[in-house]
DNA sequence: CTGCATCCTATACGATACTG
DNA sequence: CAGTATCGTATAGGATGCAG
């Protein structure tokens, strides 16, 4: 039997709070062009603290989606990769990427119509 | 000139967040489905809060990829329904949900030999 | 039925300092 | 170079109560 595929269940949704993060797009994407070393992707992904790449790429590992790579060299060196599973991943997120690229203009000039039709809401969170 | 296909700058970021939250992709999706009044979708969207759905709603509506229509009877009526753009938004969440329910059994077995390959890391965020 | 306001908690994230 | 550990903050999100 199937599962039902217009519900989203828990293991779903599970994977995509996964993608959701603030991160994980960005570093899914930059691995995607090859092989990366760890500040590779530091330099890459504007913005992203040590901490954080540390955690998307263990995540990344954990899931499957990314292989790490150790060398025994001085100075060490780890490359991170995608595995097969992870490049079918970056395939989807390549879907959204381009629409976001596509259509960022569109959404940014319907807020400032819907901002202007509701000029009290300025209070409102997603105003600020 | 084109922007910059392989660097996420903030407005895609932007974009990405909001479709990374944690109820976007859901609510998206059951729209998809066509028009839906207020509670129908808080009914297709197991978990979500009122406040939640309200809000989500409110942010696509600004976004431009949901219309709100009004119908003054009584009780009162409200129905969802996606617009243009947020049916070119959908074909992409749909790639990734799909990808979710093709792929989170993979995910979740690489998950399992992962943490029989590390167990010290019990203590880590991840594996909670 | 639909929705706003308030309060509260969990957690995601950033900054910083330290290690093999 | 590639991390780990600790701390502080910002924000997302849940629970509850009230209103048109």
């Amino acid at each position: 039997m199937l599962k039902a595929r217009d519900e989203l269940t828990c293991q779903v949704r599970d994977v995509l709070n996964r993608v959701g993060d603030k991160w994980t797009l960005s570093v899914v994407n930059e691995l995607g062009a090859g092989p990366r070393r760890f500040n590779e992707v530091r330099r890459a992904v504007p913005g992203i603290s040590q901490r954080m790449l540390t955690r998307t790429l263990r995540v990344l590992e954990r899931d499957g989606l990314v292989v790490r790579s150790i060398y025994a060299e001085v100075p060490p060196r780890v490359e991170y990769e995608l595995t097969p599973l992870g490049r079918t991943l970056l395939e989807r997120v390549s879907g959204l990427i381009d629409w976001a690229v596509e259509h960022h203009e569109d959404v940014e000039s319907a807020r400032g119509r819907y901002d202007a039709r509701h000029p009290g809401d300025a209070s409102r969170d997603f105003a600020e």
